[in-house]
DNA sequence: AACCCGCCCAACCGCGTCACG
DNA sequence: CCGTGACGCGGTTGGGCGGGT
């Protein structure tokens, strides 16, 4: 059999968490600082196992969480990713500051699935229709609307959603040569903070410069050396870069132009209605030169 | 006013993976 | 190398709420 579930103890609380709870593990946090989630709610004079704690923090007490109200832009870059990452939504979590996995799955079962399965039957429906002419007036529009919304079939997702592994990576690297000052969030929290730079930040300023990408914004502390992910986990360099590209500002990706960047531009749709796809090319491209 | 129904979302659960002894 | 504990992820559940009848 399985592992015995870790909450499986009697007397412990369920379900919603009362406002002396939530209090209680902020204060608890704040103090102490996250993780050992499991020892914590004995620590904290909590009835609740740990893993209920944990999913409390990250998903409703962490500070910065953004909740409700969905952007457009938002919706937008979530239909993205989730093109190219599937049921990724830690990963697609990681591109939307403030957001939670959570949020972004209960967003995408309620709401967006239901919209694009929906827009798809009726492109099946509409499919021996003219297709209105494509009008340069009306290219520009303040807000997409579903039909700026990439189509996704199951086909689709299937032959192109690459399968990235999330992998927690808990080595800190020393500071061998303190530089200059960059941005970095942190691994959980997200929450930009200050850091001396290293050599290996500027080896990793020459990674984004060397494919001509902007470098992210914030960089989290397991993904700061792409070459390093390369080396520990053969045959994965693939789905690393293409993690390493989910890190960076997609709007800048976006910006990539077709001369001075041909792989990074194929992840580049040129129109919403265009799918946000890997090419074949640029994965053999990718699985030849690991 | 009472009931029903569907939706939303917080929380739960099981499992895979990693770190460590 | 192996076993175990802990963590993190993704799928699922169910309570609360609002709208309709």
């Amino acid at each position: 059999m399985g592992r015995s579930p870790c909450c499986a103890k009697e007397g412990m609380n369920k379900g919603s968490w009362t406002a002396m709870e939530d209090n209680i593990l902020s204060e608890f946090i704040k103090t102490h600082g996250e993780g050992r989630w499991r020892n914590l709610p004995k620590r904290a004079g909590l009835k609740r196992c740990g893993k209920s704690c944990r999913l409390r923090w990250l998903n409703y007490l962490r500070p910065g969480i953004k909740r409700g109200n969905i952007s457009p832009d938002e919706e937008e870059l979530i239909i993205r990713l989730h093109k190219l990452l599937g049921n990724r939504w830690s990963l697609i979590a990681g591109r939307l500051p403030g957001r939670t996995d959570n949020e972004i799955k209960n967003y995408w079962n309620t709401s967006l699935s239901k919209r694009l399965n929906q827009h798809n039957t009726n492109q099946t429906a509409n499919h021996n229709l003219k297709k209105p002419r494509n009008d340069v007036k009306n290219k520009k529009k303040l807000l997409p609307t579903i039909d700026d919304v990439p189509k996704i079939s199951t086909q689709t997702i299937e032959s192109n959603v690459v399968r990235t592994k999330a992998v927690r990576c808990t080595k800190v690297f020393i500071n061998p040569q303190p530089q200059q000052k960059i941005i970095r969030a942190n691994k959980t929290t997200n929450v930009a903070v200050d850091q001396q730079t290293s050599s290996m930040d500027y080896n990793v300023e020459n990674f984004w410069v060397d494919h001509n990408i902007s470098s992210p914004r914030l960089l989290d502390e397991e993904y700061k050396m792409p070459s390093d992910l390369m080396m520990d986990v053969p045959n994965m360099g693939v789905f690393n870069l293409i993690s390493e590209l989910l890190k960076s500002d997609f709007s800048d990706i976006c910006e990539l132009s077709n001369e001075s960047s041909k792989g990074a531009s194929d992840l580049s749709p040129s129109s919403p209605e265009e799918p946000f796809v890997l090419s074949q090319e640029l994965l053999e491209d990718w699985l030849g030169n690991q």
